[in-house]
DNA sequence: GCAAAAGTGTTGTGTATACACCCATGT
DNA sequence: ACATGGGTGTATACACAACACTTTTGC
């Protein structure tokens, strides 16, 4: 590969937003840095470009290497660019994001790390780098999406009742839903597949499990369907 | 500036996608590249990005130098990063766009190029790099924000009529809109400002005109206002 | 007066909201 | 049987689409 050295270089990293949602509230998981810049401080997973991989396989090496989790479907969010967001030089930094459910995954703390762990998004620590604007600029994102398309669908169980998906639409807009009228419009909607089986073993009355019809939402998505929550 | 050379360093280019419409059609600026590779072909505006330099300062310096346009207000598009992309060597390209009115800016065919033009986009030539993908990137976000948001006031003179905005809507959008729900919608949405004068000189009723209303636009985007077309 | 486009109003239809009621399950 | 949450129905308000008529301007 050429060098193209007589054009100014920067370094390129690649850094993840990865949410995540345990029924309660909406999370991202973070790595506590062992090595400068921001040692001991927590920053989003993110690594160095290599320059023969396109920026998702670069995001899915990185993961893999950093917390173990692989093949996630990644959206890109922004590129940051700031020339003094990072102290050792110029470095780019172009952003991903994802949903994940976090009881499916297992994390494994990579040797550039002390710790991967999970932070609900009302309660983060202090971050690195600029990372504080990638988070944020991350969740005005997903709540963007969340009101036009039934996204969050991978936070859940593959099976879910409709109040587990109400719960997850109220944490992640931050706002209250009439529980009549959400069951109305989401089973309007045509995306829920009814599984015909039930949620047995909880205190009250035994709820429908329903999952996730995706061919029939990529259908609707192509006859330009627009959810609207 | 440190060199950060341990990690692997590509070069990056902001590349950006200038719409302007005419009053009849949606076009992209492009200009005809004098140099290889893609020589004697047609590419967005766009250049290395400097070390000491924002993304946005780039492509304000770029744009000048290329285009003699200037002080644009550009929104970040989309980060495009194939290896491939280039014959050259690994070079990342961050892109913007922004819509301008034609008849507003004079264009400077900058030393770099053969020439600098508008072409209608559903008229494009070849065009070098990935810079289809570029456009086609491009031209469905300005749909999708088309849809949401009242852009597009750029495109018209600072004073316009309510029919020159439904043109440009329809032009866009590809779509016909019923004139007097247009006329309805758009006025009830409180963002036009009358002015109280009309446009004389034509061959029929004289039009009213109308000015954007900023102030109140902002204001409107702040408590969560959705423009719906 | 005529043609052409601008401005205004009405009405029906569908969709969202705010409600109240019954049902099933575990204790 | 009772408490608790799950499922269903309905009346109202509102927004949108379809449509007809009047007004203003230049020729």
């Amino acid at each position: 590969m050429q060098s193209l050295s007589a054009y100014p270089q920067p370094s390129v990293t690649i850094d993840c937003v990865i949410f995540g949602y345990d029924g309660e509230k909406l999370s991202v998981l973070l790595l506590n840095r062992k090595e400068e810049p921001y040692a001991g401080m927590w920053t989003v997973p993110g690594g160095f470009l290599y320059l023969d991989e396109t920026l998702e396989e670069s995001a899915d090496r990185i993961l893999r290497t950093k917390t173990g989790l692989g093949s996630l479907y990644l959206e890109q969010l922004f590129t940051f660019g700031r020339p003094d967001r990072d102290p050792r030089g110029r470095v780019l930094s172009v952003t991903y994001y994802t949903l994940i459910n976090p009881e499916h995954v297992e994390l494994t703390t990579g040797k550039m790390a002390n710790d991967v762990n999970w932070f609900p998004v009302s309660q983060l620590p202090a971050l690195g780098f600029d990372h504080k604007d990638v988070l944020q600029t991350a969740i005005q994102r997903l709540q963007a999406k969340v009101t036009y398309q039934p996204v969050g669908f991978e936070l859940l169980n593959p099976q879910f009742t409709i109040s587990e998906l109400q719960d997850l639409y109220e944490c992640i807009l931050n706002v209250r839903l009439d529980r009549r009228n959400f069951h109305k419009k989401i089973t309007a909607s045509g995306i829920l597949k009814p599984t015909g089986q039930k949620r047995l073993g909880e205190k009250n009355r035994a709820p429908e499990l329903f999952e996730f019809d995706r061919e029939r939402y990529d259908a609707l998505v192509k006859s330009g369907f627009q959810f609207k929550i």
